[in-house]
Order: C-alpha cells, then sequence, then structure tokens
DNA sequence: GATTGCCCCTAACGGTGTTAGATGACAAGT
DNA sequence: ACTTGTCATCTAACACCGTTAGGGGCAATC
C-alpha cells in the first residue's frame, strides 16, 4: 500500500515541529480554541495523531510553541515621539494584534513564554526604556507590566465573546446590554452606585477602556522620571 | 434497592445548586483545576454526574458559579487612609485572596462574572471611589481597570507554578533560576538589555512585581484627581 | 387512588490526551 | 548485497471527558 500521506491537502515537507505549529495556528484561527485537539492538528497534515508526539512532548508544549507564534509577526512600533509615545503605540499595536487572531489571548495570558518572537520584542522594549531614562530594575518591572496589562485586558475583552456564542445568541452589544440591564434593576438602595454607574459600568467601548487603563500607566511611569516636579 | 446516596460521605441535603459549587471549591482546591471534572464533582457528593445537569446548565455555568463563590469571602480593608491607601489595601488583599485558592485566577481571570458577591464587591470600591472625588466614568473605568490588572496579575503568577509541576520538578525558584540563565546565556550583541537584565527579568519577588505595578496604576489616578496643583 | 412533577439513575455517544508496540523507509556499515 | 539500526509514522488501545436520552422512584396534589 502507498503512503497516503497526500491523500488530504497535506504535505510532503516531512513534518517539523513548525508545521505543526503552522498547522494549530490554522485550526485555532478557524475552529477557536476549544476545538484545537492534537487529532484535528493532525488531520490538518494528513497524518494521525500520535504522529505528532514525535516531535512535540505534549499539547502543553504545542500550546507554548503557538503562544510564541502569536506574537511573532507583531511589528514594533516606528521610534518616533517621546517614550509615552512610543509605549503607547507599543500596546496599542499588542492588542490590536492579539484581538487580530482568534482567541489569541486565551492562549498567551497566563502562559510562562520566553519564546525567541517575545524575546526579541522585549529586547526592544527594553531598549527604548533604557534610552527613555529608566533605570534597569524600572525597564524590566516596565516590560513585565505592560505585557501583562496588554495580555490580561485582551483576555477579558474576548472572552464574553466566546462564552457568549457558545451559548446561543451571539452580538457582544447583546450581551453588554443584558448587563446593563441587570445592573439597572437591581435594589437600589442596597446598590446605589451600581446602578447609577450601570451604563458606565457597560460602556461597551473596549478601545477607551483600554485607554484609559494604559494612560493610568504611563501617568505612573512618568512620576517615575520626574522625581521632582513640585507636587507630590 | 434503596438508595446508596451515603455510600460516600455524601449529603443528605438534596443536592442543591450551593452544594454542587461547594463541591466543586473542595475539589478545586485538592486536586486542582484540571482535575475538575463533572465526574469527580458528582463523586464528591454521592451521586452520578448526570445528575448535575438538573441544576446547572453544563460545566461552563459551573465554573461561572464557582468564579462568583472564590471571591465571596473576601473581606473589603477598613476605611482608613486616603483613597490610594484603601484601594491599595483592596488589591493586596485581593491579591492574597486569589493566590490563597488554588489556581483561583485562572477560574476568575478573563470570566465575565457579574456574580452577587463581586457586586458587593464592586458597590463598595465605587463607594469609596466617588468618595474620593472621581467622576462617575472614572470610577466605573478604575474599578475594571484595578480587577482586571489583580487577576492577570495572579494569573501569570501562578500559572507557571502549575505548569511546572506537571512537568515534573517543582519549586517556583527553579523554573525562575532556569528563565535566568536561558536569558544570560543569549547572544550578547543581539539582546544586550536581556542578557544584562536577566536578574532583574527574572526577579522572584511577585509582591514587588505586583506593587510595582499597582503603584504606577495609583499614581496615574492620582494625576486624574490633580488636573491642576494650584486648586480644588 | 391516580396523576404530576421533581430528582436522581443507568446507558451510551462521540470526543479527548496519551502510551505501547508494530511497521515501514532509508542510510550506514560490513 | 545483506545486515543493522535509527527515524518517523502507523494502528490499537486506555482511561478519561462533557453531555444527552430515557427510565424509575417518590412525594405532593387532585
Amino acid at each position: 500500500m502507498r503512503t497516503d500521506r497526500a491523500k488530504a491537502p497535506g504535505q510532503q515537507p516531512p513534518l517539523t515541529q513548525e508545521a505543526l505549529v503552522g498547522a494549530a495556528l490554522l485550526v485555532l484561527e478557524r475552529d477557536g480554541l476549544d476545538a484545537l485537539s492534537m487529532r484535528r492538528v493532525a488531520a490538518e497534515l494528513g497524518v494521525q495523531a500520535p504522529s505528532l508526539y514525535w516531535h512535540v512532548r505534549n499539547k502543553e508544549q504545542l500550546l507554548d510553541l503557538l503562544a510564541d507564534a502569536l506574537v511573532a509577526d507583531a511589528v514594533p512600533p516606528p521610534r518616533v515621539g517621546d517614550w509615552r509615545e512610543q509605549l503607547r503605540a507599543y500596546c496599542h499595536l499588542h492588542r490590536r494584534h492579539l484581538l487580530g487572531k482568534r482567541d489569541a489571548a486565551r492562549v498567551v495570558a497566563g502562559r510562562f513564554n520566553l519564546g525567541p518572537s517575545l524575546l526579541v520584542i522585549l529586547e526592544d522594549q527594553l531598549d527604548r526604556l533604557r534610552e527613555a531614562g529608566f533605570p534597569a530594575a524600572d525597564a524590566a518591572l516596565t516590560s513585565y507590566l505592560l505585557g501583562n496589562y496588554v495580555a490580561g485586558f485582551v483576555l477579558q475583552e474576548q472572552s464574553p465573546l466566546s462564552a457568549a456564542e457558545a451559548v446561543g445568541q451571539a452580538t457582544r452589544t447583546e450581551v453588554v446590554n443584558a448587563a446593563r440591564e441587570h445592573l439597572q434593576q437591581l435594589p437600589a438602595d442596597r446598590f446605589p452606585h451600581l446602578v447609577a454607574l450601570a451604563a458606565d459600568l457597560s460602556e461597551p467601548d473596549m478601545e477607551a477602556r483600554f485607554a484609559f487603563g494604559l494612560e493610568r500607566i504611563l501617568d505612573g511611569l512618568a512620576t517615575l522620571l520626574e522625581p521632582e516636579p513640585g507636587t507630590r
């Protein structure tokens, strides 16, 4: 019997680890994280599931590689403007990048990454922070803080979407509206602020929410650089 | 045949939704999130798995309830000091609380919560923020920001722990040491900052990392309250 | 006493990650 | 040319998983 490796639209290229990651990326984008199984990735390559374990220790490692691949094609922002503008651009780009790939934040967030692609980004960020005058320790902490903020935010941002579509009805605005109504109908004597701020709390403009937090962080970083501007 | 409900150390109490959540909490604490299956929760109650579906739509809903239960016994900090001190205490308590329960952040982070326990906390937070002088919209955004920051941070903080113990060897310091050595042996010409800051980047003092980010956010919030350092 | 509705049961479906061991392809050594 | 051996994939299987279908006991209600 011949090898039916070619029966699926598979690869002759002899199934490297990168090929696994590529197939996983494809499955993630097409079917979502919950449907990302070893069997499906294998099928994508025209191969049986156990074959994957020759190239990868287990699914967890594949997800680690996937996490790094997800940030691989993120391009750093141009080096124009002051450090603040550059960091702002960095974070907005990072968020846009994660939002662009389905379930990306769920893969990336809470994973101890340190893959090669992330290292490149980290190095570049540290360079700009040091150049801006941040001490070594602060630069390291800042990088961690920003990465954490963006990943955590996008995780929250795209989670209700997938949760809602799992239940049935779809659009994010429906979920947001339901949340606002839920808040508004609370007993006003016990939850006066929640009722009063229902509209603000269920503000669907995620861009604004993201920007608010980011600007707070940037403001806070600025105080590190200006030890005595007069007030404090 | 008699009912063998009592063969496991089970409950006569007729299996309410709260009982499910209680059992789930117990399984989570004892076996971790990855081992939290419907069958195991059922076994904890001396019951078969399909019985759970009478009280709960699916596992996702059980996790939602679990997420709220995980923040249920968080006590707000005393109302002493200025808003800054109170918010700081709030976040540190929240972090400690999540760290105290196994895999708590993995359950809570990235879940659209709004359970009753969280609503109480949110209401209290909003009250303090309004009292401190924050406009309505800013108070809402701030609450979201802080909750997001703490959950995201703890998610990162306790994730490598469980990841490492899944692989085999245990302690977090081992993982951190491996990360530092990995950074130090990078080619110094391509990654000068990563090599130089290896120690800072793999700083294992998570408390300090957390405090750094939190203080930045608090500094940033302070600039919202003092638009012009002259008047008010 | 019959009926209804609650609540748990057994059985089963299709899926999962992962391992054991057989099998083939193909290069190196004799 | 034949053996050897390593790589890379296969088949078969294990122990689970979430979830559904449908049966049956048991209390309250009519």
